[in-house]
Order: structure tokens, then sequence, then C-alpha cells
DNA sequence: GACCAGGCACATC
DNA sequence: GATGTGCATGGT
């Protein structure tokens, strides 16, 4: 057996960004629009995503009271290239009502409480669930928090350092005890483990020249999914 | 033509 | 509490 958690985190932590470079996730963007890529991004490639985010900007709807003012129907046609655009027109006005009806607007409020609190606060809003507020609090509003997603749980399990029934929160607070808690290494971690997902570790996984080959993993993945399970 | 993408809510067992 | 399904576009 090699190290600790902590030291083997942050050895593929070292290897991933060795072999990828920092991967600039949301750079130099408003949070606005942080948290809109946020939801329209959800089982979305992010192409589509940024097709749609330049015709809310094109319509000039980059603005919580903007979008507070507009027709769903109306947004729906706009964010089209996100896909599932009707259900994701519903969940952006349900979130920007929601942000107007308790903190009138502003964002901020969610940077001024306990990251707790304003996680719990955010699950309240329906179309946002947990890894899209981890993704708001940590890429909009620079908390420490990390984002799970289904690439993290394949990637860690198949290198043995979670089960494979371990549920979002159980993988979430597993990463935020074993690591240093900052939110600039949360970042990129949780941008280099998608990359590395999506290169390497698919369900069939392809291990060639993969930057985490050299360390210990099972010989086969399974085609788990996320952190499907509720831990509570 | 499948399969996938930086998920989530809801129904059903 | 686990599993299945709809949402829907655009790239490979």
């Amino acid at each position: 057996m090699s190290g600790s958690s902590s030291e083997q985190l942050l050895e593929f932590f070292e290897a991933l960004l060795a072999a990828y470079g920092p991967q600039h996730w949301w750079p130099g963007q408003t949070p606005t629009e942080i948290v809109v890529g946020a939801l329209l991004t959800q089982n979305t490639n992010w192409k589509n995503v940024e097709r749609a985010i330049a015709r809310l900007r094109q319509a000039d709807l980059l603005d919580w009271r903007r979008l507070h003012e507009i027709e769903s129907d109306r947004l729906a046609e706009v964010i089209r290239p996100a896909g599932s655009y009707n259900v994701k027109a519903r969940r952006l006005k349900n979130f920007v009502v929601w942000l107007f009806d308790r903190f009138d607007g502003r964002l901020e409020a969610l940077a001024e409480m306990p990251i707790e609190e304003a996680r719990a606060a955010l699950l309240t809003v329906n179309g946002v669930g947990r890894e899209t507020a981890d993704a708001i609090l940590l890429y909009a509003l620079g908390r420490p928090v990390f984002v799970v997603d289904a690439y993290t749980a394949r990637v860690l399990w198949r290198h043995r350092l979670i089960d494979d029934d371990a549920g979002y929160d159980q993988i979430k607070e597993f990463l935020e005890s074993a690591l240093p808690v900052s939110a600039a290494l949360f970042n990129e971690y949780h941008a280099l483990l998608v990359e590395v997902g999506k290169r390497h570790c698919r369900p069939r996984p392809q291990c060639e020249g993969c930057p985490l080959e050299r360390f210990e993993h099972h010989a086969t993945a399974t085609g788990r999914s996320a952190a499907a399970a509720d831990d509570s």
C-alpha cells in the first residue's frame, strides 16, 4: 500500500496537473453567468451551453433582473441549444424568483452566510441538486466546496479511494477532509478529474496513456454512474 | 443510428 | 431507499 488518502490525492492532483495543465473552468466570467451555466450544463455537453449563453448575452439576459422579468417561454427559446430547454427555463426562473424572494436578487448574500447554510438554501430550489449547488458555491462564489460528479466517483473508485456504494455527500466529505481546504485547489482538481474521466475513465476504461495509470487501480470498471444514493 | 454530455425531479416498486 | 424515466440539443 502507498501512503494516506491525503498523500495519494495530492499525488493524483500533481500528476493530472502535470499532464493537462490548469483547466480554467469558468475563467473571467461573472457569478451570474456561472450560475446560469451551472443550471444549463445539467446532463449537457458544455459546447451547447456556451451557445445558449452566447444567445443570452446577445439578448442582454445575463442579468438577474432581466431574467426575472422575462417570460419562461421566451427564455426557453433563447436557451434552446442547451437542450431540455423547457425544463431548464423553468429551473432558471425558479432560481431567479427564489433569489429575489429570499435575497432581494443579491447573489452575494450566499457568500455572506455559513457554507452549510448557503448549501441548504440552494438545495430548496427546484432544479438545484447537490452537484449544481456545489458548483455554484465553488465556481460562482469561491467557497471551498468539492464538486462531485460521475467522473469523480468513477476515478476515485477505480483507484480504490472510495467504495463503489459511496454516496454523493460521502465522497464530498472524504475529499474535503483529506485535502487542504482551498477553493482554488477544489476548483482545479474537479476540472482535472472531469478531464481524465472523459479521456480514460468512461464506463469502459481506456487506460493507455492515462496520467494515473501508474497508480494502483481496479483492472476493470463497473458501469457505476454517479453518487446516486442519499447518505444522510 | 446509437451514444454521450460538467443532473434533476418525479413516479414507482 | 433504490431504481427507472423524461427532458432534448448537437457532436462523435
